[in-house]
DNA sequence: TCTGCATGTTATAACGATTTAGCGAATTGG
DNA sequence: CCAATTCGCTAAATCGTTATAACATGCAGA
């Protein structure tokens, strides 16, 4: 009946290997796990074993003995990062993919989780063992959700508590970086274009954007601009600003969005960048890159930033004792034609 | 010792909810999965006790036992995605979101397979179900893994066996609508920029592309780039077919990084777009958006193919009998400035 | 020689869910 | 009124792995 010429394929378990091996199935566990010594010449033959009869651990069932899942999480709470389409994903992707290879290279699967409306209920039926968020706000119900599974986490950007391990992205560096440069490069009068919302982010560009043209002497100027929509809204507050007479040099845009809205101002008022009007914005993405001329911005290290939130939650997940911040790699200004002519 | 009060938090289990539920193991499993009758004043019981526990199901023990990991993977078999930078990955990265949307949907997660040497052994340690691939190659070493491994997989294009499920998109579709625009607008002379490698969807982008011409009694002008560095070599390309006098009024561009190689070209040379020359290019992604004038392109439609892509790969998983082709939707033609004045 | 210790192995007990067989009670049908 | 069926449930088996305790064996030091 059940002869080993039985053509229904049942799987091949730790057992069957055991039995080709001549050995218990423990000492096949250990043999692949490496967790305990095993006798080279023993190990060979199950080694032999293993690839004879095309062995796959079944994972489930090691996952239930070791409670592991070795899947980590990327969450988005952006809850625009779909609806607000290909510019915000970018950001969210370029993460995403480097945290992705990064997991592979210790063995650990990377499952994307978009944005839901019902975390707890979606989520109860995925396995994952911990999760990197991005950004996450205040109330982020993700954040409930993992507390409540007891599962850790890893913040990319300014946390709502700042116990768990988070990595410390420099916002007040970013913004120096480029209000300093602005300076460098002439410009006298620039406005700050900046999300209305009071995102962390958002408050310290503003606070480091008045001191630094504060101290230099230059007049100051806030344009909020509501998030939704920003690079319309962008476009109309700069013709707004220029039809005004307010004489500005430089517009600095705190995301790439409003610096397009800003480009497009500058183009139909026929202002010249960088000759009448110079540009920087943070994000250095495609948009920044493909703008005409290419806009100055910051490479801001996206894939390094992920691969050491990966890391350091493989390393809580490993038993590492881990809280508070991690610094992010200092961001790199990338000088390109919309402030210097011909770069 | 351990009481009730005891701090150490064991993991709540299925047993613990039928002992407050008054019930048996079997009889909640059968509330929660809706799988056999259970009485509706029990069931609620069931429910109050789950709530009042907060139990949390052991993903891996359900796993183990229905042998389903719940977890759909997607590949890139584009060696070069990471690697090539932002621009592929954009391609890829729209894919994967709106797979990862459907997915959750169905209560399945996607896990990010990023491109790596050694396919069989990293992926030995990730559990998934099935597996969706985009554009595989005629030799992916994914797509053997999968089938050592028994997996049932949904390929994005067309597939080296067309035995397995596959999406059809329709690349004589894709060429004849931009040709035949071309022609529609009134370019007369228009070379095609296309990849010299023989992957499927090239050699049909040239057939098309000669027939349709032909057919219009239009010259024919294949040009094939290297597609390491297209959009430099595109640059060079046209240039040279500018400066030597072809009289070219058009350029077909089958990727993206291509048309901007041949809008560089064009400025340099002075050729104002669309009325001396006009362009055309496949993907309708972030570059083509911002090229100035912005190009006239597809809209591929990838959010809807990965959709069917992920909803195909899960109903065979619940056992729906599926083989040979799906039909994409059609690809829509966005008319811009790039063809169309104004646009 | 005996104790102690490291080494390599085995048998067995979990891990936590689903599935199976089967059992009373209630309902139906002839 | 008895047989047959349905209903709602329980007890027990099961999935494949890893962890635990125990056990020989060989070797060192006293």
């Amino acid at each position: 009946m059940s002869s080993s010429s039985d053509l229904s394929r049942r799987r091949v378990t730790v057992k069957d290997v055991a039995r080709v091996a001549g050995v218990s199935a423990g000492t096949v566990s250990n043999a692949i796990s490496g967790k305990r010594r095993v006798d080279a010449e023993t190990r060979e033959r199950i080694d032999r074993a293993i690839a004879e009869l095309g062995y796959v651990p079944n994972l489930a069932a090691r996952g239930m003995r070791t409670g592991r899942a070795n899947t980590i999480a990327i969450f988005s709470s952006m809850p625009t990062a779909v609806a607000a389409g290909k510019a915000k994903l970018g950001f969210l992707m370029e993460i995403a993919a480097a945290a992705a290879v990064t997991a592979l290279e210790r063995n650990v699967a990377l499952v994307l989780v978009p944005p839901i409306k019902d975390p707890s209920t979606a989520l109860s039926t995925i396995p994952f063992d911990g999760a990197v968020l991005v950004e996450p706000a205040a109330d982020d119900p993700y954040l409930d959700m993992l507390r409540n599974r007891g599962l850790p986490s890893v913040v990319i950007g300014p946390p709502p508590d700042e116990k768990d391990p988070w990595v410390r992205v420099d916002n007040h560096q970013i913004a120096e970086l480029l209000v300093d440069h602005m300076i460098e490069v002439g410009a006298t009068n620039f406005p700050l274009l900046v999300g209305r919302s009071m995102r962390r982010s958002n408050v310290i560009f503003r606070e480091t954007y008045v001191a630094r043209c504060s101290a230099a002497g230059l007049p100051v100027r806030i344009i909020e601009i509501d998030e939704t929509d920003a690079e319309n809204a962008a476009e109309a507050a700069i013709l707004r600003e220029i039809d005004e007479g307010n004489g500005l040099d430089g517009v600095v845009a705190s995301i790439d969005a409003t610096a397009s809205g800003a480009m497009s101002a500058l183009r139909a008022r026929g202002l010249s960048v960088p000759d009448d009007v110079k540009v920087v914005t943070r994000y250095d993405g495609f948009r920044a890159r493909s703008e005409n001329p290419s806009l100055t911005a910051l490479n801001l290290r996206l894939d390094e930033i992920a691969q050491i939130a990966a890391n350091s939650l493989l390393d809580v997940l490993e038993g590492k004792e881990l809280s508070g911040p991690i610094d992010a790699p200092p961001p790199l200004l990338v000088v390109r034609g919309s402030t210097v002519k011909g770069m």
